[in-house]
RNA sequence: GGAGGGGUGUCCGAAUUGGCAAGGAGCCGGUCUUGAAAACCGGUGAAAGGUAGCGAUACCCGUCUGGGUUCGAGUCCCAGCCCCUCCGCCA
């Protein structure tokens, strides 16, 4: 959310933010709404501070058993005013918030302003093969490991069973990325996989893209699309200590999401599920450190792919490709052989202080000092179903058999192949 | 799911028949002391917001949340959230 005051302040910065990203919001209603919620507020605290003026007599007069009688005749006149007057500020005042969080997040200046991501950097080498790759969907199939056909019989198109060195495999991944991140100094969390709906508006996803999410509506409960919901919501309506950030937290949840208006575009496999494993990280920084963090924060996540010998790059998400809530960012994307392309992996954002002021989330600099919102980052570290397509593509070989990175054996005890039969 | 108890500042904790939200602890400063603790004195403390103003400031809001009654609600009424105790169910 962007700040009331900023967004009335920079209405032409606005609404360059909201054509760059491509984004429609009726600006001129809302000002004019905060206009009247500003005018309303102005009348209705007068009236008030004559009520709080008069009640005071009233209750001196009392006190000295004294009539008030015509004292109070005026006061239920006033009263009503108020009553009429604070229903009319409410119902403007809820708008001008609701125009609020349909707004994105304000672009950083370094957010290419093009319609293409900008390639940072590439790391690793394209594997070359003397026969055509199978797609990873065919090969987790012959293997055995990948079963689409069983899990749409028992949840629907979208899911899938992962089976013996599949399962193993999924679940050595999250350990390994788990313990790695570790090592990098994130304090580890295991979440709630659902949440409330204040959770799910504090990190943006609602109101807004209340329909990538599944609802248990009786309870009013989310499921997670990403760890960021629950993690970022750790410290909601919390006032941090400066001297406890940056604050770094690793989580692995399942992911669930309905990908609505997706589902047109046919995607293989396991790259696009209603369900998949992701491990992420979430930091919680002062301003000033903020984009020095999502740059250790991306090599953190980078470092993943690196120990597990797969090649990769990095690119700068332009103001069209950058998410809602995020100031800036980056995608980590992996080779896929039988697409001959990369295929994003990891998102790294800095949210900047768009989420803090959502879920209110400050810091307090000194004892006595002012509090002021933290900007929060997070990025995957990394998506583990993607992670299993490009090993499985990745390291195939003609017999369509698999071999297992050197890092991840420990994990799986000792198993260097996934084999046929 | 059923019955009961509770939620007030950083923490503890009062507030009568509805009438300016006590008092402690803490924190800050001081006296005393070689230094500290203790004691004593003074100060501070009800967040965050919002409105007006260049600003000092003034006002509104503010006792878990949202409604209601009332001239006026921490207090009365309704709904909800969270915590505790007991019963039931349960991996």
């Amino acid at each position: 959310m962007l700040g009331l005051k900023w967004v009335r302040d920079n209405v032409e910065t606005v609404r360059e933010i909201l054509a760059a990203r491509g984004v429609k919001a009726d600006l001129d209603k809302f000002l004019d709404w905060d206009e009247k919620r500003r005018k309303w507020t102005q009348e209705v605290e007068k009236l008030k501070h004559r009520q709080n003026l008069y009640s005071k007599k009233i209750g001196e007069l009392k006190s000295r058993s004294q009539s008030a009688e015509d004292l109070i005749e005026e006061m239920q006149q006033l009263a009503g005013e108020i009553k009429d007057l604070e229903k009319k500020r409410k119902d403007s005042e809820e708008r001008v918030k609701d125009f609020l969080l349909t707004f994105p997040n304000i672009l950083s200046s370094q957010v290419p302003l093009d319609k293409d991501n900008v390639e940072e950097r590439n790391w690793g080498k394209i594997p070359s093969f003397d026969f055509k790759p199978r797609d990873h969907q065919r090969l987790g199939e012959e293997l055995g490991i990948l079963d689409f056909k069983r899990a749409a019989k028992v949840a629907g198109s979208g899911f899938v069973f992962c089976r013996d060195l599949g399962a193993r495999l999924e679940r050595a991944l999250i350990n390994f990325m788990l313990d790695l991140h570790l090592s990098q100094g994130y304090r580890e969390i295991l979440p709630p996989f659902m949440t409330n709906r204040a959770a799910a508006t504090g990190t943006g996803q609602l109101p807004k893209f209340q329909d990538e999410l599944y609802c248990c509506e009786k309870d009013d409960y989310y499921l997670v699309p990403t760890a960021e919901v629950p993690v970022t919501n750790l410290h909601r309506d919390e006032v941090l200590k400066e001297e406890d950030l940056p604050l770094s937290y690793v989580a692995y949840t399942p992911c669930f999401r309905r990908e609505a208006g997706a589902s047109g575009k046919k995607v293989q496999g396991i790259i696009r599920q209603h369900q998949f494993n992701k491990v992420e990280l979430v930091k919680f920084t002062t301003p000033q450190t903020s984009y020095e963090e999502l740059e250790k924060l991306l090599s953190d996540a980078e470092e993943v792919l690196k120990r597990l010998e797969l090649a990769y790059r990095v690119v700068r998400l332009s103001a069209s490709e950058l998410g809602f809530s995020a100031a800036f960012g980056y995608d980590i994307e992996v080779w896929v052989p039988s697409q001959e392309k990369f295929l994003e992996i990891s998102t790294c954002s800095d949210y900047e202080d768009f989420q803090a002021r959502r879920a209110s989330i400050k810091y307090r600099s000194s004892k006595r000092g002012n509090t002021h919102y933290v900007h929060t980052l997070n990025g995957s570290g990394l998506a583990v179903g993607r992670t299993v397509v490009a090993i499985l593509e990745n390291f195939q070989d003609s017999k369509g058999e698999v071999t297992i990175p050197q890092v991840l054996r420990s994990y799986m005890n000792g198993v260097a192949r996934i084999e046929k039969g």
